[in-house]
DNA sequence: CAGTATCCATTTCGATACTG
DNA sequence: CAGTATCGAAATGGATACTG
């Protein structure tokens, strides 16, 4: 555990624990439902294995994660935290607007938006989404999104499948989408992004391709 | 500031700011109405100077804090930390319950105490409470709380009026009940804190010297 | 009171390669 | 897939003394 604080305030006492260096951001992979120790990686990915692990044993010491064979998975102790890392994003998405370019991830973008996808509300059959984002790297730039009621699934080869809807972007104004910063209308209607495919699915698309659960958080109102 | 996560993630984001060391301590005094750096200072002793002038500067420069003067004062996203603070607070209290020897601070326990005295309830004229903490070396053992409807202030020396109440304790009982982990009476009749003073004050007692704000927190089941 | 200055021991972390 | 092993660079932060 990190050093101590030498205070018997609640607050001192969590931090002990919490304020490592990417402790946090391991609990809130967890908490999203990875179990698997390259599963949380993905999430959380320059992370080194050392200190994964590291990290992971430490959780597990203090009561915050189970381990059972090779998942983790968190504990009572644990699954309560949901209210700090919520509080944590709310704040996040509120005070801390300016995103770096080094923060836009396209990887991690397309499995946040995997994640979030409303399985229920998906059209019948498949439906896949091509994501180009035109300022990146050839070997990064196309993602393909394929959805079917039973799940879904990025690939970042093509998977072969006509593609459904294709997403042209501004990587940045993506996340931006993504994290309730800016609408899909504007950022469309401002040239920044570019959906092709048919009407029909590009009006149900909100519905099942949900942005964060955060992007809905008011934003605090601009005093000029 | 922390070094950055590289991730869009609103809860990276926060964190680079707060997952520092101190830093949510600094904020935690700020919320309870610190403003002064020797102030902050004496809700976060072990601190060095260096450091915390550091984490202020860092603060400010996030926006967190505004420095007027010689003050320290959150800005509206500084407020909006108190859910953060709040939710760490309850999860402390909850699942961090082994306090070390070296957490239990008398000093920090009286300034915490004196800080949620209800001078609106504190009994006309002047109340003079005694703690004495019978573990604890002589240097540290005695603190005066002197209580008017103006306000409330802590001595470690005798200011000479006379005593209305006396407080006889183990250092450590008297932080659990503080935090709320165990309640006066059960440690009274364990032996373990000793009231004296008149029926009546000792009757009215809860009304003005409140415990923490996180000591009714309900604490998780004990599954056995 | 409100900080700065200095200095070094220690830790921490990242990168990379490797293993069962 | 699920981690360990190793290593060195960097920074973190604790202690202490000092200043306006």
């Amino acid at each position: 555990m990190g050093a101590s604080y030498y205070q018997f305030c609640p607050v001192a006492k969590a931090m002990e624990l919490l304020d490592e260096r990417w402790t946090l951001l391991i609990i809130r992979e967890l908490l999203s439902g990875s179990e698997h120790f390259n599963e949380v990686r993905r999430g959380v990915p320059r992370i080194s294995p050392t200190l994964l692990s590291k990290r992971l044993n430490q959780l597990v010491r203090a009561g915050v994660v189970d381990k059972r064979a090779d998942r983790y998975v968190l504990t009572p102790a644990g699954e309560e935290l949901r209210p700090v890392v919520d509080a944590l994003a709310v704040w996040g998405v509120r005070w801390v607007g300016e995103l770096g370019d080094r923060d836009l991830d396209p990887k991690l973008l397309m499995w946040d938006v995997r994640r979030n996808i409303d399985c229920d509300a998906v059209p019948a059959g498949r439906t896949v989404v091509l994501f180009s984002f035109r300022d990146v790297p050839a070997r990064d730039r196309h993602w393909w999104l394929v959805l079917t009621p039973g799940g879904a699934d990025v690939c970042d080869v093509d998977p072969g499948y006509e593609v459904s809807v294709t997403v042209i972007a501004d990587l940045r104004h993506m996340v931006l989408i993504w994290r309730g910063d800016i609408r899909w209308q504007d950022a469309v209607r401002a040239g920044a992004v570019e959906v092709q495919g048919p009407e029909a699915l590009r009006r149900t698309a909100p519905e099942w391709l949900r942005l964060s659960r955060f992007a809905s958080v008011p934003r605090p109102e601009r005093v000029s």
